[in-house]
RNA sequence: GCCGGAGUGGCGAAACUGGUAUACGCAGGGCCCUCAAAAGGCCCCGGCCCUUGACGGUCGUGUGGGUUCGAAUCCCACCUCCGGCACCA
């Protein structure tokens, strides 16, 4: 019983130990309360990351927490197996994506097992199985019907070399990040998802309990915005509509703005301004994004000779073109009032257009002649008519008056209307790929798109297809998958595009619930009991894209239907479905990330033929920094890069020497033997991210071998503020070492003999049911760092209660039990290995979360700070129920506080109770 | 530029809702054990001042103000860093 703590030994062992008894099989059990506790799929990328382990080791100590608190708690893990690498995997060593994708979950799942994580194993999931993947299918077929999925055109990254499209993440200053070959914009029709739909409801954050910046971040990327919009007409009589935010600006439009693509350009433009016109949409075409929205761009534009007339005064204005003006934003249209408007003022001012200032701030006349910049801030109206004298705020919409009125105006006129526009677009799912779930929708001969039937679902990827680097998709090229025949018999084209993997990753949690169900994309009767999911966990990374299309997703299913048996079955049970279904996930906090460790590159001197910045080394020497002094040479210092054979090394005097080693220059390193190579030197790692061409990234694999894993799962709770993240140290990791070390051998070691006393035990209980309080409160808040503190605060205890042996038996059996119990949600193994050897019922991961008793948490007395004008003097020992008399009574008798009062009587005294005295002179 | 978040010892960090700042740990220093090393044990560890030492004093949570008996915490202004968005009419 006395041998030391082997982690290699324990944990397979116990792994085994669980997964054969199914302890972490999560089944429905309606007299239990549940928790549905989720972390983040996995990509199966190859190798797990310290970056996963420390995403899914806190998420599954708390979801053990809440299963010792008494919740049925389940935990699945799954993979999101569809997307480009395993493609790009495929092209370039020419296996197919299935092939590498299997092999990845293969060892994925084998490194997450190390983990010692309570995942239901039954309840896998994998994205790009057929079984999963039938039923995206399904439900963008019920989107579909449901006229929540449209074709449409959209703008998108073409890559003429590659012939594809890429996506916006592969798109690197207007170049293919991979090959660096120009890529232009192309418009496409592509099947869209109406999220704009949901614009509203998705800026609803009241029945979630989400961080700040993910709410904040979505609201942003929604983008609401309140308005009018007006129309205008041209000379020929044509409307034009526009769309501001600043209807209380329209007398001072001098003129309008089209986008170049605006459908009315044509019609507006003049014969004498075609040409220039013409060129102007060619060149605006040509441009990327990217330098579209150059900020520091000049403006350009180019006037098409055409005039409109504004609604409001009768006013006859200019029409010009700028690729400021985007089509996809309003009506692509606007009228410009450059009095108040940067944008709109920049081009005035360039091409010498009418400024006409029509909100006045108090006190200070604007002239447009000489006005610098744009005027944004209050006033009131001016040169517009009726409305002139109307106070205008910086509010925006409704809220400020000057628009209130504005918009009521043109509404009775019936110019214009209040208009809501939103920044969010409607969601492009269309991917020119392979890897990806096929989209089941069949094109007709008459030219009209049906859905593939559900009984004919999935619409499987084909196998024998070719991966050829320059190509289009290859379901393009199958000729097999690609002619098919439609619901009335006739002859149809199957759609070649393959879904967006956000798809997938938009209901998954929905999957878990029944990953073999056949009848639907989940069983109504475990989602009845597990939905909706409580906490969810995960990298702030996703805050935008893909939180945001999973709450799309679920409401979507709500509205089109598909959790109406889940409510029936739900009602059955007793348990009210409403409002259930609005949200996917009521709970979510997101963790931040490991960086790469620092470290110091070699301190090098170099000799050799210096030529400015430049040395062409014939000798580097690897030496100690503290010692350079005595070294000399061309160039001393520290290496901070290296790339290939040339290092940079910050010299002494400043300045950064790029040293180029040839064949022939001596390399010695005195720490490693024999003959030294340039590649054996090391460079300096600045703190950033892990990635193998860094050279910076910590394997777990490495560190469950070395260490252990729940050593691992211990320091990354304890080292980080778990929401924060922060570079890697792996000095810190001795501590975590000495505490399980010391565990071990305080729970295998002899048990006190002697008689314990009242005093003592009493102490060590308050130190116990104090650390039950502290780490359940940890637990409860995703400080795991607090709780594992707690539980080093613990044993520093126990070990002094062992050494004064003032402890009995029974009281330190106790006191034992209870740091295990609090152990096991985050270092599991450790903990039903001595569970076990105290001869403790199985599994200790089965036992009921330990209540702190408040009772036991205090002392006989207690000390008090005691403060003379807000300073701490001197501190008492009073009586738990000392009244506030008898507190300042035992103040007063301090001969500390007396001297600070110097003799004078306190005019105040403020108790705040169990904490202080402050004494007011 | 706009919107979020964060700045606390040499380092990672703690401090519930305004109540003893620096818990817990790392690194460092001193001592013990040991033939020795590893491991381990005990003690010290924010700055400055007074002092042989102790007792003590004083400053101190990015900067400057404010509110309060009392501020890391609340308010105002500013600086720095991180994340997001970015010509959104």
């Amino acid at each position: 019983m006395s041998d030391s703590y082997d982690p290699s030994e324990i944990e397979p062992k116990w792994q085994r130990h669980w997964e054969a008894d199914g302890l972490y099989r999560a089944r429905v059990d309606w007299s239990r309360p549940k928790h549905y506790a989720l972390t983040m799929l996995p990509y199966p990328s190859g190798d797990l990351h310290v970056g996963h382990w420390f995403a899914m080791t806190p998420s599954d100590a708390r979801a053990r927490y809440m299963r010792m608190k008494g919740f049925n708690v389940l935990f699945p893990m799954g993979f999101d197996a569809f997307g480009l690498p395993a493609e790009n995997a495929a092209i370039a060593r020419n296996i197919h994506p299935q092939q590498w994708t299997t092999e990845n979950i293969e060892r994925m799942r084998r490194q997450l097992r190390t983990m010692g994580a309570m995942f239901d194993w039954e309840r896998e999931t994998i994205s790009c199985d057929p079984c999963f993947y039938r039923w995206t299918e399904w439900l963008f077929a019920k989107f579909f019907d449901g006229g929540l999925a449209y074709r449409g055109e959209a703008r998108v990254n073409w890559s003429p070399s590659l012939q594809t499209v890429l996506a916006n993440e592969q798109v690197i200053d207007g170049k293919d990040e991979r090959t660096g070959q120009p890529v232009v914009q192309r418009q496409m029709t592509q099947w869209f998802f109406r999220t704009t739909r949901y614009a509203e409801e998705l800026l609803d954050f009241s029945k979630l309990d989400w961080p700040d910046s993910v709410r904040t971040m979505q609201s942003n990327w929604i983008g609401r915005g309140e308005g009018a919009s007006i129309t205008f007409t041209t000379e020929d009589g044509e409307p034009i509509e526009i769309y501001t935010t600043r209807p209380d600006t329209l007398w001072g439009a001098t003129f309008m703005v089209l986008a170049p693509e605006h459908e009315q350009v044509e019609r507006v433009t003049h014969d004498e301004q075609r040409a220039a016109v013409r060129a102007y949409r060619e060149q605006a075409a040509r441009a990327t994004e990217i330098e579209r929205s150059d900020e520091h761009r000049e403006k350009t534009g180019v006037f098409t000779g055409g005039h409109a007339i504004n609604p409001v005064n009768g006013e006859r204005i200019p029409i010009w073109i700028s690729d400021y003006v985007m089509l996809r934003y309003g009506t692509g249209a606007i009228m410009a009032v450059p009095a108040h408007d940067q944008r709109d003022f920049d081009l005035a001012r360039k091409f010498g257009l009418e400024i006409r200032p029509v909100i006045q701030p108090e006190g200070e006349a604007l002239d447009g002649e000489t006005m610098e910049s744009a005027y944004l801030g209050p006033g009131s109206m001016r040169n517009s008519g009726a409305l002139d004298g109307t106070p205008a705020t910086e509010a925006r919409g409704r809220a400020n008056p000057a628009i209130h009125r504005v918009i009521d105006w043109l509404e009775e006129r019936r110019i214009g209307k209040e208009t809501i526009r939103y920044r969010l677009r409607d969601w492009l799912i269309s991917r020119q790929r392979y890897w990806g779930a096929p989209i089941p929708m069949l094109l007709r001969g008459d030219g009209g798109y049906e859905a593939v039937p559900p009984e004919s679902l999935p619409v499987l990827l084909p196998e024998g297809v070719e991966f050829n680097p320059g190509g289009q998709s290859p379901l393009k090229l199958s000729e097999d998958f690609r002619w098919t025949t439609d619901a009335a018999g006739d002859p149809a084209e199957r759609e070649t595009d393959t879904m967006d993997t956000f798809m997938c990753s938009s209901w998954y949690q929905y999957r878990y619930l029944s990953p073999g169900y056949t009848e639907a994309p989940f069983d109504p009767e475990e989602a009845a009991y597990w939905l909706p999911v409580d906490v969810y966990t995960g990298g702030a990374e996703h805050a935008a894209l893909h939180l945001l299309y999973t709450r799309f997703f679920t409401k979507a299913m709500r509205d089109l239907g598909i959790f109406e048996e889940t409510a029936r079955a739900m009602k059955r049970h007793g348990r009210a479905p409403e409002g259930l279904f609005d949200e996917p996930m009521l709970h979510l906090r997101n963790q931040g990330q490991i960086l790469g460790e620092e470290r110091r590159g070699d301190f090098v001197v170099a000799t050799g033929r210096r030529a400015g910045n430049h040395l062409l080394a014939d000798r580097i020497e690897v030496i100690d920094a503290a010692l350079a002094h005595e070294h000399s040479g061309d160039v001393l210092g520290e290496i901070l890069r290296r790339t290939e054979n040339v290092l940079v090394v910050a010299d002494r005097s400043g300045q950064s020497v790029s040293v180029e080693t040839g064949p022939h220059t001596k390399i010695e390193i005195p720490e490693i033997e024999g003959e030294n190579s340039v590649g054996q030197l090391r460079h300096h790692l600045e703190i950033q991210r892990m990635s193998k061409s860094k050279g910076n990234v910590v394997s777990p694999d490495a560190l469950v071998t070395e260490y252990g894993a729940d050593t691992v799962r211990a320091y990354l709770m304890f080292a980080f503020d778990w929401e924060k993240g922060g570079p890697w140290d792996r000095q810190g990791m001795m501590g975590v070492v000495r505490w399980l070390n010391e565990v071990w051998d305080l729970a295998t070691g002899p048990a006190p003999a002697e008689a314990g006393e009242r005093d003592a035990e009493r102490n060590l209980a308050r130190c116990v049911h104090r650390t039950i309080a502290r780490v359940s409160e940890s637990l409860e808040r995703f400080h795991f760092n607090t709780a594992v503190a707690a539980l080093m605060s613990l044993r520093n205890d126990l070990r002094g209660s062992l050494r004064k042996a003032t402890v009995g038996a029974e009281a330190w059996n106790e006191a034992l039990r209870m740091l295990l119990l609090l152990m096991a949600p985050l270092v599991p193994h450790i903990a039903e290995e001595l569970w076990s050897r105290r001869g403790l019922e199985y599994s200790i991961h089965q036992q009921p979360w330990p209540e702190a008793d408040p009772a036991l948490m205090v002392g006989d007395t207690l000390t008090l700070a005691v403060q003379v004008n807000g300073k701490r003097r001197d501190e008492i020992e009073v009586a738990v129920d000392a009244d506030e008399d008898a507190i300042r009574r035992a103040a007063m008798a301090s001969p500390k506080v007396q001297r600070h009062l110097r003799g004078r009587e306190p005019k105040r005294v403020i108790v705040v109770p169990g904490r202080l005295v402050n004494l007011i002179s």
